[in-house]
DNA sequence: CCTTGTACCTGTACCAACTACAGGGGCTAA
DNA sequence: TTAGCCCCTGTAGTTGGTACAGGTACAAGG
């Protein structure tokens, strides 16, 4: 096929790494690729797909063993909406809870700091409250 | 001393895993420890001061590199409140670089699921955005 | 036709920050 | 004495890639 990419032209279209792609297809994410008489990776139609599906969801913050199983589930087309809604929204809540964490660790830290007099003296706040026993 | 507490003590007493205390000490984050006549670690007030400020701005978020420049500061005596305050603030502003990304995170994943109807049936709005090109 | 500069191939090492495990030795109490 | 910990060591595994070295392949310019 003319319409075939490469490793590197798939990269660059998809906006990933190009080691991303060989990674990939070491763990199993996406199959072997199909090869050029010289052994250089030829890139399908449906090869992309799978890719930017995959790219995609690792932005939203999907493990790779979620996508994985995403993918899984996807493709074997046995599969409902409201599957597909219900492992959306888990990750929304792990998603939360993540921020809430960070959230109390800068609430935290910025106590500690606020009690900081900023002079030009070695005694500092922050050095004291992290030194309590 | 009679005070001195072993690996799995201190690891109790800190609230913290007993090989992160061998890993800190194989980073050099913590010096080798004092051992007994069979070769058991042995850990002072110092040390345990030493820890304990350590697993503290852990679980502020600092990276290890972070903590051990703090340490070498604290420890030479030679700084300013100022200057601890600044190196605070700048962590806070990257928690909250990270917490604004997980942010738009959750709004667009919640923004795609929003468009489910949650059926039973293998079409989904969130495959269907996922998927396009 | 030849050269030059890419792009591609492979295996392997590296990153953070631990955590876990195997195979051994020591210590304490019943 | 024996059971059951605790501790010792080195090393491998975790997550999700990224980087590098040393070696082909290929396309464009001279």
């Amino acid at each position: 096929m003319r319409d075939a990419l490469k490793r590197g032209q798939l990269s660059r279209k998809l906006g990933c790494n190009l080691e991303t792609i060989r990674y990939y297809e070491n763990i199993g994410l996406i199959g072997p690729a199909d090869r050029s008489a010289s052994g250089h990776r030829l890139y399908y139609k449906t090869d992309i797909d799978r890719l930017r599906f995959i790219l995609r969801l690792r932005q939203l913050g999907f493990s790779i063993d979620d996508v994985r199983s995403l993918l899984e589930t996807v493709n074997s087309g046995d599969f409902t909406c409201s599957e597909i809604a219900e492992v959306a929204e888990q990750h929304i809540l792990t998603i939360r809870a993540k921020i809430n964490d960070l959230k109390r660790l800068e609430r935290n830290l910025t106590n500690i700091t606020g009690q900081c007099h900023r002079g030009n003296t070695p005694d500092c706040a922050v050095i004291d409250v992290l030194s309590e026993e």
